[in-house]
DNA sequence: ATTGATTATCTTAAATTTAAGATATATGCT
DNA sequence: AGCATATATCTTAAATTTAAGATAATCAAT
């Protein structure tokens, strides 16, 4: 194996690393946020997601927040049960349930979500407008690679 | 509060929602490389502190994975009743125990890293070796000045 | 229309993580 | 020394997530 091989995987190994460091110690942070609230962190997510896309099909949610559909279920039922959305069969594709955010949940999240942003704003101090500008230019690249990634 | 002041704070919010995505996108990936090896996500993460930091008190692997004492109590046990660690007892301070990792988990390792290691390189093909370079440093700044943050 | 493959949700049990508190040791102060 | 506080690990139970498979509905192609 040539040394630029090896220096060029050493460089991706150090980028992992920051990333995961970096992740989780703002997630650290957000998740003790959310929990401020009353909400896990998969239920703030969740209902964050219906508070700003509408209505959505299970399905999806299990996809942007990326946990299995076991789990999925658990925390809608745990919504469900909180009034914070309800479940809506979809009249086309009756495979497909569909969560909608209440009044209730609504609310709760105009009560909280400025918060919890101005909290995320805080965590991301380190960085210049310009900064966070070129980060999120990056690894949105970044990610889009690895999800369409060959393997 | 002042337009501009909104606009910074959505900028950090997208900021956090890219960061997000792309750590979820390739650490979902990572944990089925771990996997294939018969190991989970922890207890590679656990291991591969040992293998590349060598004797480490319990207290410090949590802090480096960030989970809780728990988790590591469960997880050290584990890697110990599979013989690829062992625990071993601190003369100056009897409240401190190290794990250190043994002969057939540093033969394990060096069987695995190399291929892990590639696979994370592949991971990371969206990127140049210079954008690699940027994202490290600004990941590495961000992490740092949340990890000071004051709250 | 029927078959076969795919998709979406749910169910169940097992694996894992967390939260809270117990225990033992260490440290600093009086 | 004796006491209060802090630290490191462990224990236990509860919460959560995953993995695997069941069920029901759709879709594609005959």
């Amino acid at each position: 194996m040539a040394e630029h091989q090896v220096d060029s995987t050493a460089q991706s190994l150090k980028l992992f690393v920051v990333l995961s460091k970096a992740y989780r110690t703002i997630m650290d942070k957000a998740i003790k946020d959310m929990k401020r609230h009353g909400l896990s962190p998969s239920e703030f997510m969740i209902l964050e997601v219906l508070y700003n896309k509408g209505r959505t099909p299970l399905q999806q949610i299990g996809e942007k927040v990326l946990v299995t559909s076991g789990s999925v279920t658990y925390n809608i039922d745990k919504l469900e049960a909180k009034g914070l959305l309800k479940r809506i069969p979809c009249e086309k594709d009756r495979r497909v349930t569909y969560a909608e955010i209440t009044e209730a949940g609504n609310k709760l999240l105009d009560g909280i979500f400025p918060e919890h942003a101005s909290a995320v704003h805080e965590m991301m101090g380190a960085l210049s407008e310009e900064e966070k500008q070129t980060a999120a230019e990056l690894l949105k690249k970044l990610g889009k690679g690895a999800e369409t990634g060959n393997w």
